[in-house]
DNA sequence: TTTTGGTTTGCATAACTATGCAGTTCGGTG
DNA sequence: CACCGAACTGCATAGTTATGCAAACCAAAA
């Protein structure tokens, strides 16, 4: 029983159904025949970028879906964008009709590094990058939005 | 010091920087001169769905992006999607060029209890519903992923 | 003002998770 | 085969979180 099988057995489990903890999942493996400990499975949950959220009904183990999604959104991002220049301290981004607010939001959540604030009206985007001598870094960091895969950060 | 105060605090603080601890919380809270215990920070960042995800720096507590992500994601998905029919046992959806999978990954992620599986082409998604009697609330939600608000599930 | 029912909080602690450490396993090397 | 380092694991337990319960609070009604 490898660790990568055990890993497979686990994100199908936390996807399947609400796991309450760490000593039930222990069980429920040992129930597919897959022999492990607690310390195990923190490690694993660890490793595998689960996340346990607290409800009214205790705690519950999730997939984060935040990388899916980030990837998802990001394509989708790229779409909305027809168009971005700059005039040396303000990025102005072109999008689709309404799809302003989307692109703004995206940008504020995923880009604080680089970037200090946006304002978004219906179809167009103004962006303060932190620094505007590095403005053209910000430009290229969202013309990027739109290829298919970009840098893990952090 | 209301408990909606405290609440916007605390989403503004788990915001900004890495939260490690619920003691932490509580004392970066001091700092603000919102004064509170573990216990009800434990409650509050439950009721605020604020999500804890162990990484190899220890545990993080983090908003879970999931609810705003879906939101954004629904919007985007819903214009990758040219048409949808069906044949009485099979949805087929047309997709702007090369957005099949993200459209296909969006319905196995987020309607699992009407989907029984996707499979996508390029610029087609096959559906398969779980009850192909009820094809046609299959094909509704698809269109209805254009709109603006949708149903909370759950 | 007193009563009342619901909400919020702290205390104390039960419940659960994360991790240092030592032992084991595994793949490659000499 | 014997050795080595890296990856992995369990044990024991420190560290952290969740929650039952009683008290405090609060707004509305009497």
């Amino acid at each position: 029983m490898s660790r990568s099988s055990r890993h497979s057995l686990i994100k199908r489990l936390v996807q399947a159904q609400e796991i309450r903890s760490q000593e039930e999942l222990v069980r429920l493996l040992g129930a597919q025949g897959v022999e492990c400990t607690q310390a195990t499975l923190s490690r694993d949950l660890r490793d595998l970028g689960v996340v346990r959220k607290n409800t009214h009904n205790g705690p519950v183990y999730l997939l984060d879906a935040t990388n899916t999604y980030l990837d998802a959104l990001r394509r989708v991002v790229g779409m909305e964008i027809i168009g971005v220049r700059h005039n040396g301290s303000t990025v102005v981004i072109r999008t689709l009709a309404g799809r302003a607010g989307g692109v703004a939001a995206y940008l504020d959540q995923n880009k604080k590094d680089s970037i200090l604030g946006t304002v978004a009206g219906d179809d167009t985007v103004f962006v303060a990058p932190v620094d505007t001598s590095k403005i053209e870094d910000v430009l290229n960091q969202i013309l990027a939005l739109g290829d298919e895969s970009e840098e893990k950060s952090k």
